[in-house]
DNA sequence: ACTTGAGTAAACACTG
DNA sequence: CCAGTGTTTACTCAAG
């Protein structure tokens, strides 16, 4: 995404503008010109309840990016420390990290579009595991969607997804509306939901309306998903459960989730070779680096933005602390983006609000439309 | 053939 | 008592 965007050169550019496609967070209206966008941004994104809300929503996106990446960059440093290397731009350039690499790349390959990653082994550049671990990935991303891919939820189907978001992003409207199994495992659309929340936890009941609002899966069969989503929440050590005022919510302890993934990939040995930076930060590099496919906006208003950094941020500092046994997760940034409304046996959080900005609410569409849609016989 | 990870079902305890 | 939540066990299945 870091090179798109610049690529505009359609009349203007703008922030909010790449790939003929508004990047109002939740919408992905496609205007073919600058011009039109425009438009589109003063009509679409005037002044209203609806734009200041979510504009309060990225700012505290935003927010908490900045602390996470505060924490990163020290983190970094005492690394960096500890291994006696030589921080080579650490403080002169505050970039994000994924940024690092693409300098760090640019610096090898002077001018010319870059042939094929020379990396060295020590920098942590250009992700070397994507083209490794994503083999399948494109086959979902790319046209041919899925319907099949309900039956393969086994094994593969979390291995290769390094980044959800960004798998749903471009099917989002796919897995919204078609009654099909989202190929992933509950673990990781578990991990995502929490993810893709304002302050990275989640009551299990935000779980679950997270679960039928993306997937139209799991509209039905409710008790068999929901017992399976709490199944895994305690199942996982990934998984946090910390007291609130609100209640318990559910966190997700990145270290963990991590070591888990690394050891299911310990069967590839190239990989295995990299997993540090492959799986923390390359995951992120990952998933932001093929820009065609997916700069498109995701469903839920920060999906994108979070998923994005996900990798590279989020990733590590959920438990900034990582006490092992019980963290106290996640530091919240002390403003409530999402009051849920309690109780929400339907979608209407205010998230939603801006998922359907773009989408109308179609749930009882949606129901008609998997009844008879895509008979699986999964079960 | 065996192991492992994931999904499903279900029993049970706890709590409001 | 009930519903929701959380934990745990057992089983099946697919893939390595």
């Amino acid at each position: 995404w870091i090179s798109d965007s610049l690529h505009e050169e359609t009349g203007g550019t703008h922030p909010l503008y790449g790939h003929g496609v508004c990047k109002w967070p939740g919408c992905e209206s496609i205007c073919d010109d600058f011009g039109q966008f425009l438009k589109h941004l003063n009509n679409e994104h005037a002044l209203d309840d609806r734009s200041t809300a979510q504009c309060r929503v990225q700012m505290q996106v935003v927010q908490q990016l900045e602390i996470q990446l505060s924490k990163e960059r020290e983190r970094l440093q005492a690394m960096m420390a500890h291994l006696h290397m030589r921080p080579s731009e650490p403080k002169s350039s505050p970039k994000p990290l994924n940024l690092v690499s693409s300098v760090t790349m640019s610096k090898n390959l002077p001018s010319t579009s870059p042939p094929n990653l020379p990396q060295t082994p020590t920098t942590p550049t250009a992700p070397i595991t994507p083209m490794a671990a994503m083999p399948q990935v494109p086959s979902v991303l790319g046209g041919a969607n899925v319907p099949s891919m309900g039956a393969m939820r086994r094994r593969h189907s979390d291995k290769y997804s390094m980044s959800l978001s960004s798998e749903i992003a471009p099917n989002y409207e796919f897995y919204k509306n078609a009654d099909v199994r989202p190929p992933f495992t509950y673990a990781t659309l578990i991990r995502q939901a929490i993810m893709d929340s304002a302050d990275m936890q989640l009551t299990l009941n935000e779980i679950y309306s997270w679960f039928t609002r993306t997937f139209a899966y799991f509209r039905r069969n409710a008790a068999t998903w929901k017992n399976a989503v709490r199944h895994n929440l305690s199942l996982h050590k990934c998984f946090v459960r910390v007291e609130n005022v609100k209640g318990a919510v559910w966190t997700v302890d990145e270290m963990e989730y991590q070591k888990r993934r690394s050891q299911k990939i310990t069967g590839s040995p190239s990989l295995v070779k990299n997993l540090p930076s492959s799986l923390g930060y390359g995951t992120a590099l990952n998933a932001s680096s093929p820009p065609g496919t997916m700069s498109g906006s995701p469903p839920t208003l920060m999906h994108m933005t979070h998923d994005e950094l996900n990798g590279s941020l989020d990733h590590l500092d959920t438990n900034g602390h990582s006490s092992p046994g019980y963290s106290p997760p996640v530091h919240m940034p002390s403003v409530h983006v999402k009051e849920e409304p309690l109780n929400m046996d339907d979608d209407d959080c205010p998230m939603s609000l801006v998922t359907t900005a773009n989408h109308s609410p179609e749930l009882d569409d949606d129901r008609e439309l998997e009844e008879g849609n895509l008979s699986e016989d999964l079960e």
